[in-house]
DNA sequence: ATTATACTTCGCCAAACGACGAAATGGGAG
DNA sequence: CTCCCATTTCGTCGTTTGGCGAAGTATAAT
């Protein structure tokens, strides 16, 4: 029961959904999701963590970037069904569709330039010069 | 989206499933779910509501009493195969045997009794007579 | 018509959740 | 060794959730 409800309380989230989808039959870098997703990396971080958790979602290590792709065969018949059902689900899905193109674009961009992005993204409060006045 | 995320969050409650998986396929009163999860009449009704917003259990009222059960061919595919899924998933627990068996205790009780059984749950503070001094 | 009763709705509380930014971690790169 | 940078962990904040009892609603029973 603990390991069925970390399943249904994993995809109880919209957005671990939308990243759970995502991955389809790739292996995706952490930074590819949150690029998706539009979320903070450490929001992002967090939902993978619960879908790894539940078992829907393997994460390997490699180099500085972090890999998730979805369980095969090695996964148990509960997760491999659950992950049958969101599949047919999210097919239907308008936004899950749209995601899906939008990764596409994602995974054919370079990795580094969608990083470089991002930290950009993290800094620069907006685009003013740092010379005026500091304000009191 | 918006049906499915229904789905997996009213699944994402342990009572809830046990609710759901104690149907069986037999029509449930209200009181017996009550009696078997021993929660408040006004919980067991909340999660019942969210139960059939999702469509996993169709409710209908007939004389006092409010009757449950899981759908059958009316039901949406991703319904379906939710229900499916849960089944599979309830079969191997243990928690969910126990249940059953409690489950088949109670519908073989009178539902008047239990109705009554649960009234006095509900009040009578300690067994204390009833012709004591009026509480000013 | 009034009362009893089975269930739902409402208002409240404590706990869990999703989001963020700041700080910590760990794995190249210089 | 030191720095850089992708990711995770931690602390916080506002929202949602699950629980209860009290009050409300609807349907017999008297």
């Amino acid at each position: 029961m603990e390991s069925f409800l970390a399943i249904t309380q994993a995809l109880s989230d919209e957005n671990r959904v939308r990243a759970l989808l995502a991955l389809g039959d790739e292996e995706v870098c952490a930074c590819q999701l949150i690029e998706l997703l539009e979320l903070a990396p450490s929001t992002v971080s967090a939902h993978m963590s619960i879908l790894k958790r539940a078992g829907l979602v393997i994460g390997k290590k490699r180099g500085r970037w972090m890999y998730y792709r979805i369980p095969g065969k090695e996964a148990s018949p509960v997760v491999r069904q659950a992950l049958a059902w969101v599949r047919q689900a999210g097919a239907d899905d308008e936004g899950i569709q749209r995601d899906a193109v939008r990764m596409k674009e994602i995974l054919g961009t370079d990795r580094d330039l969608i990083c470089a992005r991002q930290s950009g993204r993290r800094k620069e409060p907006a685009a003013g010069r740092e010379t005026t006045a500091v304000v009191n």
